[in-house]
DNA sequence: TTGTATGCGTTATCAT
DNA sequence: ATGATAACGCATACAA
């Protein structure tokens, strides 16, 4: 391994001088600075992280925490894409990312003491269950945060924008002539407690009835609980006209229950997902929903806890809530 | 912070009293090590992963390099799924793990150097472009690493067995009757030409005569440029029973052609997909696919690097190879 | 403008 | 059984 000692020598000036050159410190003249410079490229020197991250007190890396209940957050594509966007604008910054998770090596460590261990800078928290006293430990810590779709108090968040979008989502299917509206939810967690309420309050203000057997309860990213619900949909006496998912891909095990009843879509039936992913958009027809912006919110997720890391000083936690957009597609029947 | 002088101090020895004690060091009396211990536990000592792995040249992290055309392939299920099961098995030997890149903040360092900026005791290296140099150097390095679907001399590679795949992929098909089989293959990778090869021999074997037009070129997980290519391909003046796509993502571009042109799956045309992700066997009809083994991919990527790492002694290259399994579906028909 | 000295938190060696 | 000391690579306050 290459250090600034070896350059040092090389060059035959100390390693206090190296280092301010290599630093780019204004108390070196351009000549030592130049040379350094050149025979540091020379030799193939890199500076080493570890020791310089031990000296400042950063690491400059961030901590990123998905979990869910299934613990395989990453291969959802809505979290993926949240990941995906996070790295790019964290690398863009000059930080590289770490996964936090519990039970490292057979230990039991939990997320804070994970993030304490590996000195990150910050973590960005997305989670099924933020009230798992792990996760709030570490959200209320003294580490930089920032969380996705939840906020806690005096931190910054970054939500989605769950009650706009089941509101568009409504009106839309409303303006399609649809009055009898069901909707399948996930399990309870705040962003579908805000989906539901806001379901509610959209029908009330439409002045729509919805009776109680037109929610029900599913399971996010679980075609198959979706599935069920819908069967269970199907079999009532007055059935909706429209369907509303918990998301794109819990709609498909609605679509397969659909098609064993030989309900079309949208000729016998009308639906709608939620996320938006690029597969709502490739299946025929496309699937109404209402698009997310993850790739925004993985974005400023990394850019407000970055600048809380760099900046503690003029920060201010916030609340960010960024929008999405409704995706018409085709399986909504215009029944007005 | 608490670090071991604070520790050091509540219980009256010295530091290096309690580093031996905390990590378990037979020359110390068992009353002084649970003293010890038991004010660790108390003050919320963490050790410090940077200072440790100044000291032992061991930083317990491995790098992941997950890298394609787009940048972005996380996102694609297969790979997400390979991650998944990377980080799981590196997390249960105690091994965090850290995405590598190029361009970091600003800086042009390339993957060698990114990995060797932050110390990485390894690295998992997946990629479309294995002839890309910045790959090369990395994997040729004296840093330890493992290859997921490209083998480097010396080195060791977790392979998907893509010629076998094919292989049973055309035998399913044959021996449901289908003589004229069409295959749109992705751009050309290492993991292309390996399919491409084994269609053309099993076609071969099988002493069928696979016309130039069935095989045409697409671009993986991109439904779009499959779509195209289906078009071709149903422009034929003689078409194929069946089509292989270059995986079950590209099928559903595939779909939405055959559905415009109003052919039924599998009554019209028969189709077949690869890699088997979930949706593929949520689809109605299933797709028939070659289910790749991702997770046991990933994990045997984990367990062989970190072998590697730990014992450098006794470690030997090896090429695994993961089978995969056939899933049927049903949008093959019986045509025999 | 350059160099010396010190410390970040830890572990290993060698005395005691 | 315990402790003093040095070292990992780097950056900085301060001296020269």
């Amino acid at each position: 391994m290459v250090t600034i000692t070896d350059i040092s020598k090389a060059c035959g000036v100390s390693r206090a001088t190296v280092s301010k050159a290599l630093n780019g410190a204004p108390d070196i003249s351009p000549e030592t600075a130049r040379r350094v410079r050149e025979t540091a490229v020379a030799l193939g020197y890199l500076p080493n992280a570890t020791a310089r991250a031990l000296k400042l007190g950063r690491t400059y890396n961030i901590g990123v925490l998905f979990s869910d209940a299934t613990g395989g957050g990453i291969s959802h594509e809505y979290f993926s894409q949240i990941l995906e966007s996070v790295k790019a604008e964290a690398e863009r910054l000059g930080y590289d990312i770490t996964f936090i998770s519990r039970d490292l090596g057979g230990q039991q460590m939990d997320y804070y003491e994970h993030a304490k261990y590996r000195s990150c800078d910050g973590v960005v928290i997305a989670s099924a269950d933020f009230n798992d006293p792990a996760i709030v430990r570490l959200a209320m810590s003294e580490i930089p945060t920032v969380t996705l779709d939840y906020s806690f108090d005096s931190r910054t968040s970054i939500l989605s924008d769950n009650v706009r979008g089941m509101d568009t989502l409504v009106r839309f299917v409303y303006t399609r002539g649809h009055r009898r509206i069901a909707f399948i939810h996930g399990e309870m967690t705040s962003v579908t407690q805000k989906r539901l309420a806001s379901f509610k309050k959209t029908c009330a203000a439409l002045g729509l009835e919805i009776p109680p057997e037109y929610i029900r309860s599913a399971v996010y990213h679980d075609p198959r609980a979706s599935g069920l619900a819908t069967r269970a949909i199907l079999a009532l006496s007055e059935r909706p006209t429209c369907i509303i998912y918990p998301d794109d891909l819990s709609f498909l095990g609605g679509m397969s229950e659909l098609e064993r009843n030989g309900l079309s879509i949208p000729g016998d039936m009308s639906v709608a997902g939620y996320d938006g992913i690029p597969l709502s958009q490739v299946l025929r027809p496309r699937l109404a929903t209402y698009r997310q912006g993850a790739e925004r919110m993985g974005r400023e997720a990394a850019r407000l806890l970055i600048e809380q890391i760099e900046q503690p000083d003029t920060w201010l936690p916030q609340q960010l809530t960024v929008e999405g957009e409704l995706l018409p597609g085709d399986t909504v029947a215009d029944i007005g």
